[in-house]
DNA sequence: CTTTGTGAGTTGCATATGCAATGATTGCAT
DNA sequence: ATGCAATCATTGCATATGCAACTCACAAAG
């Protein structure tokens, strides 16, 4: 049966690659706001979850702390982010300003237009799988990790 | 039906953050053989390949040509790769040297358990799926891209 | 009260990524 | 032959990514 078969290639290579290309499509798009994805993605967390500490935005999107830190830093800059005091003189709170909401709106026009040109691009059908197989994944390996 | 059903929350965000996890999963395996996950892929490919044009490696790879030029300077400088004349005085060619074919091996192994291991967390069927998604998206990107 | 541990955040280091612009070279059309 | 468009590689700039080591603050044990 073809249950039994191994999985050919490395997995990685094929996520990096794929990853390349759709970061760059949407990039293109997201340009148009002034923003790049990830920081577009980073606004819409806090916008949705804040007031949140730092290391808890950075587990929800699998990213290293002092990623997050690095990445944070343009952000509060241009004014979008701010960061607060937290219960604990050794925690922090992350919020999204009035421009920060504006921008994410703004950025999510943009948003909208590249996933519907990728859905289109790779069939609807096809992005629906993807989506379920990524959740699947992730959710699998977060729990591994637990 | 459910086919009508459209995607639900942002392709590239699933995408990083699973590239995330799963990059951080082999680059831990790759450490012992003293190889990031991009400089063994990039290795195996000019392995492979080379003598080969930066700009149809970048290519194949889904990379900008000048990340490529950036991503080889800490293997040429290991003695891993070397550039050679190519026909033309603009290009050049990339060839993998003996050290970098030892280096090759040594991380082949180490990516081996690491592919492994990541079958075992996901299971071989959701491996195998992911696979053949990111393929055909890789692909049909590709083309549309052409 | 100290000691010991734990957890949050940051910094140093190395690498990864892409766009715009540049330099160098080639091929083609007139 | 000259000039113009296309191609390859690189550099400047900005951002993204993670590990190891560090500091600081709180907590729990003694």
């Amino acid at each position: 049966m073809s249950s039994n078969a191994a999985p050919q290639g490395c997995t990685n290579f094929k996520l990096r690659q794929l990853g390349r290309i759709v970061t760059r499509h949407y990039d293109r798009y997201l340009a148009s706001a002034g923003l790049k994805n990830t920081q577009y993605t980073l606004l819409t967390h806090v916008v949705k979850l804040g007031p949140i500490r730092p290391i808890d935005l950075a587990r929800r999107m699998q990213m290293d702390a002092s990623t997050l830190t690095r990445n944070l830093q343009p952000m509060i800059a241009q004014g979008w982010l701010k960061v607060c005091a937290g219960n604990d003189a050794r925690s922090r709170l992350l919020i999204a300003t009035a421009e920060g909401q504006e921008k994410r709106k703004l950025g999510q026009h943009a948003w909208k237009k590249a996933q519907l040109a990728l859905n289109d691009l790779l069939g609807t059908h096809r992005v629906l799988a993807l989506h379920a197989l990524l959740d699947a994944s992730i959710g699998a390996l977060d729990a591994a990790a637990a």
